[in-house]
DNA sequence: CCATCGAGTTCCGGTGAGCGGAACTCAGAA
DNA sequence: TTCTGAGTTCCGCTCACCGGAACTCGATGG
């Protein structure tokens, strides 16, 4: 981390809010001092000033992302009309299956878990909404990757990948293989590729350009959930999410 | 609008980001000019550097908060955690009933809908994600109101009251009878008090200490949905939802 | 008991990041 | 054509922000 921070306000407010990971719930002020690189006094001046706004909030052990942030997000208009249009089909294919049920975005490298419905079941998948992983190890990232511009994908394989358990392809050829499968059929697949003994199935949802905008997913533990037996009907949620999308974006636009 | 801005750097982006209301998908530049109160040079470079860090994204008609905001939403640890853990209940509530369910958290003296399982009806409810609406004139808000801290509930009862429909309670005495009954019964209703032709139940997820932490309803139209027919499953919903944190939180702390 | 460390807070003088006014381009409307 | 409103660029002034240093407070431990 540490990357270059513009000597601004905004550039050092944002190396704060970025240094909360996925993971992290909550930190303490030592540690954001380590990860950000600001001075103690400059810190901590900022801190408060942000936990004044409400982009922060202070937890018992440190600092949290605070409730403000969840309420302008949730407004980031792209998002919450990709998640709005989603959710029905998620909901369809969570009756359908009784797996977990995944929406992803693509960000940089890495699929962020946008929408994720499960059940009770606790643990079946280990992602985490605002989570991230790895494209290359997921079937929802090679979902998003397959049609993503042709300079990530260049990127992602020609930087080593990363082996997530034994079964995870990490030999460029075999993925550009894949990928090439993904786009032919439309579907992405995953056998214990992030973890052992999960699989999971995804699509992606391309809007009217070809761009890729999502992907869905579902995922169980393999000893019950065989992917390619659910390939059709996450496949049809996918095409039915980005059909909703065109229709209403068609409408918002007045075209 | 156009409230104290302090003078930072600080204050004046989120007076920026807080322009956007939560019905504004998309605004031009010379009309956050208006709301903000900014000059135009100042508020030119802001935009700049904001849509730099992602917290806008430029649209066809202007700006709209951006991807970045909702990735760090998302990972806002309170909410989040409350998101998570109630999807599965909500779940649970549309597949028994078939309608309209939200999750709200109170903000001020509004509703804010923070999760919404709707399958693929449109607009049965007029509710949007981060979209937010007066506490007096939803069983939802009745709910967050009727265990909010005594001073807020003070001051709704003491403001005048909103008149949505015909039907809506703005007669403070009858509203704090029916805040009365919430807290006995655990329920809250509405019948066409916030729109014409719809109804909603309601119920209140409690934190431990008694604190009011979110809110649960079910709505539907009064042509077939009969709200008291599913205050039992709504209580039962907000309740499992508050046992299920409060069990987390013990696995957290460590207590 | 005092010494030591790390976390967090306060203070203050110097300075460059950010400020707003004014002048500009560019479309669309009259 | 002119006008008006949206958006952009320029530039010199200044105050909001910076970081070092000195501080408090607990916890650890010898």
């Amino acid at each position: 981390m540490m990357t270059d921070v513009p000597n601004t306000l905004l550039g050092k407010v944002m190396s704060v809010l970025n240094a909360f990971g996925a993971d992290d719930d909550e930190l303490g002020f030592a540690e954001l001092g380590r990860r950000t690189g600001l001075s103690k006094s400059t810190l901590h001046r900022l801190m408060g000033d942000l936990v004044d706004a409400r982009l922060l909030d202070r937890g018992p052990r440190g600092y949290r992302l605070g409730g403000h942030l969840f309420q302008l997000g949730i407004r980031a208009s792209v998002e919450r009309r990709l998640v709005e249009v989603a959710i029905p089909y998620l909901e369809d294919l969570y009756e359908r299956t009784h797996e977990t049920v995944h929406l992803g975005l693509r960000e940089g490298h890495e699929v962020v878990y946008a929408a994720k419905i499960g059940g009770h079941r606790q643990a079946t998948s280990p992602s985490r909404l605002g989570g991230r992983m790895p494209l290359h190890a997921t079937a929802i990232g090679k979902a998003l990757l397959a049609h993503a511009p042709p300079q990530v994908r260049a990127e992602v394989l020609s930087a080593p990948l990363d082996r997530r358990t034994p079964r995870t392809v990490i030999t460029p050829g075999s993925l550009r293989r894949q990928l090439a499968a993904v786009r032919q059929t439309g579907v992405a697949y995953e056998f214990e590729e992030s973890r052992v003994g999960l699989a999971c199935v995804a699509s992606p949802v391309l809007g009217h350009d070809g761009a890729v905008v999502a992907a869905v997913s579902v995922a169980g533990p393999t000893t019950r959930f065989d992917p390619r037996s659910h390939a059709a009907s996450v496949h049809a949620a996918a095409t039915g999410i980005a059909l909703t999308l065109v229709r209403r974006a068609n409408l918002t636009t007045g075209t």
